[in-house]
DNA sequence: AAAAAAT
C-alpha cells in the first residue's frame, strides 16, 4: 500500500519535473514556479501549485478537503484518487504552519481552539490590497459626504459602530480592514455591524457602493475569527469510515450574477487573508471541477450564484448543513431573474438550517411584494436598516436627456466620444445582446478603444471584458443589463443611454454606475418615441434630482399618458424618492403580506419616501408639475 | 421584450 503511495508521489514528481524542464527549454530564462507566476486564473495556479509541491499547507483541523484527501490517500485506499495529479499532495510532512513560502497562500488556521495566523505574504498582500505605487482602488470609503447620509433603522434600538475598534471587531480583522485601506465606517456598515453582531435578522436597503459588501462580511468574519469553526456533521461517507468529500460552508452569499459573485469573493479574499476562513465562489460559466477543486482546498465562507449552488448541492459536493449565516444579496434582483424556485431549493428544499437556526440578511434595492413574501419566510423577527445612496442620482449625477432617433445614434454618440476627456471611463447601455456586439464593432471601426460586456459572451470574455474596462486599456464598455446593477467599477465618468430601459429602476441602477465615491458623473440618454413609455417616470426622477427637463419629453409623456402609459401605481417598483430606500412595510402593515389577492398590495407596499407622495402614481391622475 | 442563469 505505501508503495502505492509512494508510486504516487514519484509520478507527480516526474510531470513536475517534465513542465519545469519544458519551460527551462524554451526559454532559458529561470523557472517561474507556478506559486510564483503572476496570477491569472485562481483554479489553475491553485492546481499547479498543489502539483508542483508536494505537500500543502494544511488547512484548519477537521475542515477542508485538502486535509482530508490526504489523510485517505494515507490511509492506503487511494485508488479513487491515484489517478488525479491535481491530488499530487499525497504525502504528507505533518500540518503546515504558513512558514514555509512556497506553500503559503495567506491562509491560518483553527488549532486547539486557537486562531493561528498564517504568514505574511508579500506578493499575495500585493495582489489582495494593492502597493503604494499602485494602490488598490478602494471602493467607497472615507469622505465626509457620507454624514449626510439618511439612515433608518426599524425594528431595534440599535447603536451605530463609529469607528473600527474592538470590540466588538476581531482584532485580526481590524489588521485586514486597515490593509484594504478602510479608515471609517459607512453609514451601512455602522448599524449592519451592531445588528449582525446582536444576532438579528436584516432586511436592508442598501446600494452596492454604500460598502454593503463589507457591511455584512465584517460581522459574519469577526464573528468567524472569534469562534472558529463548526464541527463537521456525521455524513454518509463519515459513516462509512472515510473523511467527507463534501464541503461545509458556515456562511452562503448568494447572488444573481456571476460577476457579482466574483467581486463579493474578491472582497472576502482581502478580509479572510491569514485567516482560518477560506473563501470560495462558484458560479456558472466556469469549468466545474476547478471549483469543485477550489472548494476541495477549503471552503468556509461560500459566495454563489444560484444555479451552480444548486448543481454542487445535487453532485454532493456541498452541503448547507453548518451554515450559519445566509446572506441574500439584490434579492429583487433576483427574484427578476426567475431564481425564485432556485433559491427556495438552497433555502429550503435542501439541508440548510431552517431560520431559527440560522441568521439571514437580506439586501434589496426594492421592496415589492414577491421581496416581502420571501422576507416573511426566510427572515425572523428582522432589523429593516435603510440607507440613502451614495453619490445619490439628485447630486452627483448631472443627466441630461436628449432626443436622438434610432438611425442618428451612431453619429450622436460619436459626437459625444469625441468631445470626451481621455482620462476616464464611459459605460454604454444598449437594450440587447446584438446590438452590444454591433456597436462595439462600430466604435472598434471608428478607432475607439471599446469592448462590451453580455450575456452571450463566454465568462472568460467578460471577465477580460471587466478587466479592460477597469484597468482603463479599454476606456469604453457596452453592456447589457447584465452590468447595470451591483458592479462596483471606479472611475466611471459617463453613462450614456444608447438604449433606454423600459424600467425606470434600470435607468437608476446604471447611472448609479458613475458619480461614485464621492466624484461627480454624467449621464446621457437618447430618447424617441420608442421610450415613450418611461417619460413620465423620467420627468419625475429628473424633476427630483434638480436636472434639465427638455421639453419633448414633457409632450411625450402627455401623449403617453393617454391609454395608461406609464407605469400607473405599480410605477417605480416601490424604491420610493430614487435616493433613498423603501419603508418597513411591517410599520404601515403590521400583518405580513399575504399571498392571494391584491387587495394588500398596496397598503403592504413600500412607502415611498421623501418627495413625492403616492399620490403622484395613481393612474393617469394626481396634479403633475408640468 | 430582453436579459440573466446549470449543462
Amino acid at each position: 500500500m505505501s508503495d502505492n503511495v509512494q508510486q504516487q508521489v514519484d509520478s507527480v514528481g516526474s510531470v513536475t519535473e517534465k513542465l519545469a524542464k519544458s519551460s527551462l527549454d524554451n526559454k532559458p530564462k529561470k523557472y517561474i514556479p507556478p506559486f510564483a507566476r503572476e496570477k491569472r486564473e485562481d483554479s489553475r495556479s491553485a492546481r499547479s501549485s498543489a502539483a508542483s509541491s508536494p505537500r500543502l499547507q494544511s488547512p484548519h483541523s477537521g475542515y477542508g478537503g485538502g486535509y482530508q484527501r490526504r489523510e485517505f490517500s494515507r490511509g492506503g485506499n487511494g485508488g479513487d484518487w491515484s489517478g488525479r495529479p491535481s491530488y499530487g499532495r499525497s504525502s504528507s510532512y505533518g500540518p503546515g504552519n504558513g512558514q514555509n513560502f512556497r506553500n503559503n497562500r495567506g491562509f491560518g488556521q483553527w488549532k486547539n481552539g486557537q486562531h493561528v495566523l498564517g504568514a505574511p505574504n508579500a506578493m499575495l498582500e500585493r495582489q489582495l490590497f494593492g502597493s503604494a505605487e499602485v494602490p488598490k482602488q478602494t471602493t467607497g470609503i472615507n469622505f465626509e459626504k457620507y454624514d449626510n447620509i439618511p439612515v433608518e433603522v426599524t425594528g431595534a434600538e440599535i447603536e451605530a459602530v463609529n469607528e473600527f475598534t474592538n470590540p466588538p471587531l476581531n482584532p485580526h480583522l481590524l489588521t485586514n480592514i486597515k490593509l484594504s485601506g478602510y479608515v471609517q465606517p459607512t453609514p451601512v456598515q455602522k448599524y449592519s455591524v451592531p445588528i449582525v453582531t446582536s444576532g438579528r435578522d436584516l432586511m436592508a436597503c442598501a446600494q452596492t457602493g454604500s460598502g454593503k459588501t463589507a457591511g455584512f462580511l465584517f460581522p459574519i468574519l469577526s464573528q468567524a475569527f472569534d469562534q472558529g469553526p463548526a464541527p463537521i456533521p456525521h455524513d454518509e461517507d463519515s459513516a462509512l469510515g472515510y473523511r467527507s468529500r463534501k464541503a461545509y460552508p458556515t456562511t452562503l452569499i448568494l447572488a444573481p450574477t456571476r460577476e457579482l459573485v466574483c467581486q463579493t469573493h474578491e472582497e472576502s479574499r482581502k478580509f479572510c487573508y491569514r485567516s482560518w476562513v477560506r473563501p470560495c465562489a462558484v458560479y456558472g460559466g466556469a469549468d466545474i471541477r476547478a471549483q469543485i477543486r477550489q472548494i476541495d482546498q477549503g471552503c468556509d465562507l461560500l459566495s454563489a450564484t444560484p444555479g451552480r449552488l444548486v448543481d454542487l448541492i445535487d453532485r454532493g459536493r456541498i452541503s448547507l448543513a453548518n451554515i450559519k449565516f445566509l446572506v441574500l444579496d439584490e434579492a429583487d434582483r433576483m427574484l427578476d431573474m426567475g431564481f425564485e424556485p432556485q433559491i427556495r431549493h438552497i433555502v429550503e428544499g435542501a439541508d440548510m438550517p431552517g431560520v431559527e437556526e440560522r441568521q439571514t440578511l437580506m439586501f434589496s434595492a426594492t421592496f415589492p411584494r414577491d421581496i416581502q413574501v420571501l422576507a416573511r419566510d426566510f427572515l425572523k423577527d428582522y432589523v429593516f436598516l435603510s440607507v440613502g445612496r451614495v453619490g445619490s442620482t439628485s447630486e452627483n449625477i448631472t443627466q441630461k436627456v436628449v432626443f436622438v432617433e434610432d438611425q442618428e445614434k451612431r453619429s450622436y454618440l460619436l459626437d459625444i466620444l469625441h468631445t470626451l476627456p481621455p482620462e476616464g471611463l464611459t459605460l454604454i447601455f444598449v437594450e440587447t445582446k446584438r446590438m452590444a456586439d454591433a456597436l462595439t464593432d462600430f466604435l472598434l471601426n471608428s478607432s475607439f478603444p471599446a469592448t462590451s460586456i453580455h450575456g452571450d459572451r463566454t465568462q472568460r470574455e467578460r471577465e477580460r471584458a471587466l478587466e479592460l474596462f477597469r484597468s482603463g486599456r479599454s476606456s469604453i464598455m457596452v453592456a447589457t443589463a447584465v452590468a447595470s446593477r451591483g458592479l462596483d467599477i471606479p472611475n466611471v465618468t459617463h453613462v450614456i443611454n444608447y438604449d433606454l430601459p423600459t424600467d425606470i429602476d434600470d435607468y437608476v441602477h446604471r447611472i448609479g454606475r458613475t458619480g461614485r465615491a464621492g466624484n461627480t458623473g454624467q449621464a446621457v440618454a437618447f430618447f424617441n418615441r420608442n421610450n415613450k413609455g418611461i417619460a413620465k417616470e423620467l420627468i419625475e426622477l429628473l424633476q427630483e434630482a434638480n436636472q434639465e427637463c427638455p421639453s419633448f419629453l414633457v409632450a411625450m409623456a402627455r401623449e403617453s399618458s393617454f391609454g395608461n402609459g406609464g407605469r400607473g401605481r405599480y410605477g417605480r417598483g416601490g424604491r420610493g424618492g430614487g435616493s433613498y430606500g423603501g419603508r418597513d412595510f411591517r410599520r404601515s402593515n403590521n400583518s405580513v403580506p399575504s399571498y392571494g389577492g391584491n387587495s394588500s398590495y398596496t397598503s403592504s407596499y413600500a412607502e415611498p419616501a421623501r418627495h413625492h407622495g403616492g399620490a403622484s402614481y395613481n393612474s393617469g391622475g394626481g396634479q403633475s408639475w408640468w
